[in-house]
DNA sequence: GCTTGACCTGGAGTGCACTCCAGGTCTTAC
DNA sequence: GTAAGACCTGGAGTGCACTCCAGGTCAAGC
């Protein structure tokens, strides 16, 4: 046991770059990792894991500036549990919307498509110059 | 008939900015409407359903670089149709995607916020000092 | 006729989240 | 012992999508 990941293996198994690795460091979204003799970062477990979190909380769009307050709570224990639930579930709440948000403008999405596919049909059918007049709406 | 509306009134609808509304202008991914006698932007209806379709490519997620070219087949008339209908299906394929990814996103907060709830209770149902024992996974 | 408020222009500034760079160190392989 | 490659640091640069600003014009109400 005891595994232990350089920064560009933890870059790979995060799918954050190098560079955003140490840039979260520098920001106080990761705690410092341990270092080799060399004075190279040795990521844990524990820690891949929280950066393989930190990417689902991005990837859903939260703030940086929230990321990090949760991150610090993190850090303060156990004690702050109930207001980083309370975080978690006032994100998941605004993730739903930006889903619904999403799903209605792939309805609109959907009806512009088969505008098109309909304007389409009628090009093809009209043959000669007349086919110029044919317009959209919208 | 013949409806105008002010820049204000089409900020107003169209939930974008006046500043946006010029910048949008400036950057040519709309059309710059008509003005009245002291040079003051009049926008028709038809701007504004373009207004309109233009938030639901930007609350997607498609960059001003790809709206605009939309914007530029779509000025160039119809026999551009097929390649604008391309772009649609395009990016609809890549919101379904995104909807995806954030939906994958919610299980692991929903699971998340499932194990705050836990943690809660243990720590309810445990008084005093050995309440600090209590670790969290993740 | 003068103030107020909405609008105009060109250009500069902002916030976010990285991303890149120069110049240096350390380990490993030959 | 030396060359290559991965890593280090502090700091500067980037791209995107706005957003703000100064200084000016114009129409309407008092």
């Amino acid at each position: 046991m005891l595994v232990t990941y350089s920064i560009a293996q933890a870059a790979d198994l995060s799918g954050l770059s190098i560079d955003t690795l140490r840039y979260y460091e520098r920001i106080g979204l990761v705690e410092p990792p341990a270092r080799d003799s060399g004075g190279r970062r040795n990521y844990s477990e524990a820690d891949l894991n929280w950066l393989v979190f930190l990417t689902k909380l991005r990837t859903t769009g939260m703030p940086i500036r929230l990321m990090r307050e949760y991150a610090q709570l993190r850090h303060r224990g156990v004690a702050t549990a109930v207001r980083r639930r309370q975080i978690l579930i006032e994100h998941r709440s605004g993730v739903r919307e930006r889903i619904a948000e999403l799903q209605s403008c792939l309805d609109v999405l959907d009806y512009k498509v088969d505008n098109y596919a309909e304007l389409e049909r009628r090009l093809a059918a009209t043959v000669g110059p007349s086919a110029v007049q044919i317009e959209e709406a919208s």
